[in-house]
DNA sequence: GGTTGCGTTGACGTTCGCGTCAAGGCGGAG
DNA sequence: CTCCGCCTTGACGCGAACGTCAACGCAACC
């Protein structure tokens, strides 16, 4: 398949797809014509990097599920380096959850702050 | 007081102050050098500017309370329009921290299955 | 022959909040 | 005089993940 349908199958854009190629994440041979030519096993590897970007992980973040995958796991997450890579944004995830926290917390206090100076008698 | 002393005594730098000036979060007086003049009321603006922005605010969102201090209230939030974007700010960090929340769950229980497989009978 | 639809590369634009030069002016100390 | 420290404007850089445009080629259809 050639790059505009390996897009549509992988619920995205030519833009991106070259974008990866330039990142080295994907790779495509050359038609006749010098058009990229893809297979299934590319647009597992299309799905992969979506589905992670997807849950917040940044282009570098895919690149060792990518390389698994390569590898013929069977699994992008077979992999050590995936696995770490799991290990980093969950520690990512708890610590960002913990700053947003914090500050939810002092916005609800001014809010409720401001919120008294506007009725200053109760109620 | 000169650019520099606003900067050191608000926490930041003079870029960062020409730039909130560029915005229209901040204006100057000019002295006979065409030097930027400010008085200690700058510098309750750019603390309010630099604590909001602290808690995790845009620029933009502090235009408000900017607007509000110099409108002559005592405190930044003392408008309904900055009370509003507290508002704003708050339904945003609960949703963002309702997705992270999930994207952590995801994460969680990818690492979980990862593992799983590459220890297949137990322990 | 012209149009449509696919592909190619290259390069600049976007958003945010500044950092970091560049090139110069002004005032005071030695 | 030079040097230092402060100030001025203007302009480019950054990082992420592409969007968008330009200018072109190739193949098929009418």
């Amino acid at each position: 398949m050639r790059i505009g349908e390996l897009a549509r199958r992988g619920g995205t854009t030519t833009r991106a797809l070259r974008y990866y190629e330039s990142l080295g994440l994907l790779s495509a041979r050359r038609d006749a014509n010098g058009q990229r030519e893809y297979d299934e096993a590319d647009l597992r590897l299309v799905r992969e990097i979506r589905s992670l970007t997807g849950i917040g992980f940044a282009l570098e973040d895919t690149r060792p599920f990518v390389q698994c995958l390569r590898d013929g796991h069977e699994s992008g997450d077979a992999c050590p380096a995936s696995v770490a890579v799991y290990r980093r944004k969950l520690a990512e995830l708890d610590e960002c959850l913990a700053r947003l926290g914090a500050a939810r917390e002092r916005v609800r206090a001014q809010l409720e702050e401001a919120e008294q100076r506007s009725r200053p008698c109760g109620r």
